[in-house]
DNA sequence: CTGAAAGCGCTTACAG
DNA sequence: CTGAAAGCGCTTACAG
């Protein structure tokens, strides 16, 4: 005889002849059962095809076995991001054999980031979340710790935190790209820079000031964007516009240099001949526009499995574990070359270019 | 004096001085509590700040206040996706003023996909799911209606489903975008499609078919893809290839487009005087690369949040409301042009090409 | 090694 | 309109 409703602990328990109690120890891996009784309740639970309850686990430890990610970014920007899916991709990699998920949400300000925690927490939705794009004064830090809600800073935070870290040197390829530039031979090089309220991005545009001065050399022009592609076509115009524009231009993502490349050939410049361009992201996308990308690859997936796995350890063993994982890299690749013997003049009276040398 | 603890229904209930009965039916608007006694109840939980637990809810109502969205992605296609990040923006926008959430699972293949459904539904992490890329005999449909778990289809389904549907005509653009090259004087069109078990690229390519048939025409080839980028790259590749290349290819995804663009010009071909090429989905970068691509462009964040609320009504209210977005339209730009008088001719000896006619 | 019982914090008939 | 009580399905001291 078959129940019709759905089997609870005490159909297992009457089943295997024991107590609901040593059911419960037996699913909690709590030591102090025999291993016949053992046996015998894991058959009986398996002959009912029964599973602890989530919602009566959820309610007696307090514990919601999910992870939360709160993302804020605009709209606009959400769709060419090539951070975030990959990032995403990496902790459903990690909680593929845990019984653990994820509870996504994607605020548009500061205010509703700050709820959107407050609720995570208030509704015990989550066991821990993944603090990213950490940003200069960060308030966040300090509100998920006041809250006593486990976290991972994805990145290290420019303030003392309790939390672990899970890093990866991405501000290492900047130097890469910049002392690669300057080997073919730029003196005039500017940087399309992230969201300066990022650390990532400040420390991005720090690492570009420290090689560039240690290679003797001064940014021409350093421009703060949103990371929209609209940004970084718009930034580049503005380079372009400079009196003495730049002869290679440093991006800060993918996506804002495509939008450059653009905004370039749409100007009539070659690249790399009239201008160098490099990204950052190494995304899939720099690789089959023509020239292909110069840019810095780092491994986002990788970054969320490891950021996944440090909350795990956290929540689940109470052990702080930070991780360092390996820096970004160079790509050389088709659209950085040696600049031309003579700089692009800009002609003063219009906002068209014209190009000395030959072609 | 203040409760040191979280309080609980208990404790408000105290403190208005009714039962805990009657806080709940507040705090669920059942009608029947006199409107003093109703406010004084409000009053006490604003007081102590309560709100009723999440964890207890959920087990006495079988509810967990929570969506879910199981995307089927491989994580070299994920982060060049141009529709789930924005859908998912969709789904958070009709959600900020509900009091729920998310879960997000993201899986590689077929055998995952079932089992995060399965244990979605075991453990009731959701109380309703989105359906996705649909397929050709999709398992997903019978299996979801199976488990009792409530369901929205993105997209009409080709088989018969008891559920709401909310639909966006993107094929519609295809048509458009056929029409404007054949207008154009294109004869000679080419495909290069999505993933051809996906109804939406099975509906792409037959819109594809028919709109070249209805002006007379012969495809001059369709190519399926896993509409990841390499896959577009190597499609226009293998269209450049043909002993009679076409004169126009549309992609059916702007990345796709974006790819094949690079690769066009990688062999020194003009956009669109060589080739006209058409992307889908009207992206950022779209509007960005040089020529700014020809593409069709639909609400992916629209359909997001019609198919959240769509999904939330048949939850709460039980009410099967079907949706019909605007269409996807046309947007011409300058990616597209009237094809050169003479067609490209594939050297015979070489894969490389020559173009005869003037520059 | 095992069992009986309280507790997690709500919701919901049911009786008044 | 209101109160007392059972029930949702687990976990976890506590006593044996």
């Amino acid at each position: 005889m078959t129940i019709s409703r759905k089997p609870t602990i005490a159909d297992v328990a009457r089943a295997a002849g024991v107590s609901k109690g040593l059911v419960s120890f037996v699913f909690n891996d709590r030591p102090g059962v025999a291993p016949q009784t053992r046996a015998r309740i894991l058959q009986a639970a398996d002959d009912l095809g029964w599973r602890p309850s989530l919602s009566a686990r959820s309610l007696s430890t307090r514990t919601s076995f999910a992870l939360g990610l709160v993302v804020r970014r605009y709209a606009k920007v959400i769709s060419s991001d090539p951070f975030f899916p990959a990032f995403i991709a990496g902790i459903e990699l990690a909680l593929a054999g845990e019984s653990r998920v994820l509870v996504l949400c994607v605020v548009p300000d500061e205010d509703s980031e700050m709820r959107a925690y407050q609720n995570l927490v208030h509704d015990r939705r989550v066991d821990g979340v993944f603090l990213t794009d950490l940003r200069l004064g960060d308030r966040r830090l300090g509100v998920v710790a006041n809250l006593g809600l486990p976290a991972v800073t994805v990145g290290h935070p420019e303030q003392p935190s309790e939390f672990p870290v899970v890093n990866l040197d991405d501000s290492a390829g900047i130097k890469a790209v910049v002392a690669h530039l300057v080997q073919l031979g730029h003196r005039h090089i500017a940087h399309v820079a992230g969201d300066m309220v990022m650390l990532h991005g400040i420390r991005r545009e720090r690492c570009f000031r420290e090689a560039m001065s240690s290679a003797d050399l001064k940014p021409t022009k350093i421009i703060g964007t949103d990371f929209s592609v609209a940004a970084g076509a718009r930034a580049t115009a503005e380079l372009l516009a400079l009196r003495q524009p730049p002869t290679a231009i440093v991006y800060a993502s993918d996506p804002m240099a495509i939008a450059g490349l653009g905004l370039l050939q749409e100007r009539g410049l070659q690249v790399p001949s009239d201008m160098s361009i490099t990204g950052f992201d190494g995304t899939e996308m720099a690789r089959h526009v023509f020239p292909a990308l110069t840019t810095v690859s780092s491994d986002p997936v990788a970054w969320g499995q490891a950021a996944a796995t440090t909350l795990l350890t956290l929540i689940v063993e109470g052990r702080r574990v930070n991780v360092e994982l390996p820096a970004a890299e160079l790509i050389a690749s088709a659209s950085t070359g040696p600049p031309r013997p003579q700089r692009i003049v800009t002609n003063l009276s219009a906002p068209t270019l014209t190009v000395s040398g030959t072609h």
